[in-house]
DNA sequence: TCAATAGTGAAGTAGTTACTTCAGTATTTA
DNA sequence: TAAATACTGAAGTAACTACTTCACTATTGA
């Protein structure tokens, strides 16, 4: 469910945008409400709420609500899975990079 | 220079296309032209090359012109850097969460 | 109970993105 | 040298994004 590609778009996306960056690096540190997220960002509390929907359909952030205070925190699985994507696509190359050098270095024995 | 905020919107904005991501896909297998990369996908020509220039801008991909031919491949170090910008990110959140249950489990003890 | 706090939701807007088509330019190949 | 190949670039368009403001609803604390 988290290699879905309409998934992957939501979380690359959601990553795309500075401000939603910095929502995920204050996360990062721990658990946060609302303002204090947008407390650091220089944008009105509605366009915060706004990039932290844009986190939560992307899986990245999960938010709960506990009287009028809505706690966001870290959904490290999904980060795993974006950074899985990155990695098995450059893994896939540098392993062709080293079989190449690898029949770079017999071919040249062979002379 | 990798670090630069700039450089990661450019990046996670590439990756977040399912085209674009395909065309990344297609070139860790291995290096490929415009028109071998356009191959598998629904779309004209020009809409390739304007996602290879959104690749190339991002510095994920890298290309070179013989010929007629514009022969295409992934650069690692761009790949490298967008997928340490979430693993440092992600660590830190778990290394918070080990923390808090050694924390929790000593309490636990104390009791 | 009244004011302050914390967030929600809708509507509007300027700018961006992901295409399209069409017309063009080099470079090869027959 | 003529036709085919491999792109390239400009212009247009529909949909989407990142905000804004303003009006609103809960919840909490004095």
């Amino acid at each position: 469910m988290l290699h879905d590609p309409a998934q992957l778009d939501l979380m690359f996306q959601a990553l795309a945008d500075p401000a939603r960056r910095q929502m995920v690096e204050r996360l990062s540190r721990g658990p946060a409400s609302v303002s204090q997220l947008a407390e650091p960002l220089a944008m009105s509390l509605s366009a915060v709420v706004q990039h932290l929907n844009v986190l939560e359909a992307s899986g990245l952030v999960r938010t709960e609500k506990l009287g009028r205070v809505r706690t966001c925190r870290i959904e490290p699985k999904a980060l795993r899975a974006a950074e899985r994507w990155i990695n098995e696509r450059r893994l896939a190359w540098e392993r062709r990079l080293d079989r190449l050098g690898d029949f770079l270095a017999e071919t040249k024995d062979e002379t």
